[in-house]
DNA sequence: ATGCTATTTCGATGAACGTCGAACAAGCCG
DNA sequence: CGGCTTGTTCGACGTTCATCGAAATAGCAT
């Protein structure tokens, strides 16, 4: 992972049409969910959730296959994990991070 | 954590100059870094860095504290593990995750 | 083949972005 | 004060984005 890919995801989840896109896809599981149930789901123009599906696919953060005419949409846990993997890695690189959410260690 | 605010996060960090900056911030650790160090590390005009440097800002993810005619820069470690700590949160919200990063349990 | 459902592609529009140089403001030093 | 260093703001340019409806495509059933 170098630093344009993930800013590449970065942005991709960077429109909170497709944060809400990829989160529902997440919550789905590994089941996934049609592209048509997500549109009812979220409610926005099946053109607009094509688009933004689109992005997201491109990105390599959520993947799709085909099931007769209904197309299962699946987010990527393993792009997303190597994403987080990546911030979290660049986060503690060199120093910090012992500011911790509540205390941490001295 | 909301999602309108972790997607502002992900968007200012989705351009790969703005990952850049704040990467390199992140790795300056706590003592941060002054503006025109950052803009000769990166080679980018110094306008553009303050434009960038200003939307991290807005975020929260970047602040900045005055010393003298330096400005110095610092990564707020704290809206990082936040926005990570949502990240994951979603991730496994539901289900999922057992993917892992190389085989996992069955 | 015809029709149906599910989804994408096209085309357009307005808004926001990234980038830059030039001019400006803030603060220190001699 | 005069001048230097540091960083920001302004104005502009072309690019990319998000959004939508309408039209096109893909696959299946009859």
């Amino acid at each position: 992972m170098n630093v344009e890919q993930a800013a590449k995801q970065l942005e991709a989840l960077g429109s909170p049409t497709r944060l809400e896109v990829y989160r529902t896809l997440v919550r789905a599981g590994h089941a996934g969910m049609p592209v048509g149930r997500l549109q009812e789901k979220l409610g926005i123009p099946a053109s607009t959730l094509s688009h933004h599906l689109h992005r997201l696919i491109l990105t390599g953060l959520v993947t799709q296959e085909r099931q007769a005419t209904t197309l299962i949409s699946r987010a990527n846990y393993e792009a997303m994990n190597a994403l987080l993997g990546f911030m979290a890695d660049e986060c503690c690189a060199d120093a910090a991070c012992e500011t911790g959410t509540t205390d941490a260690a001295a």
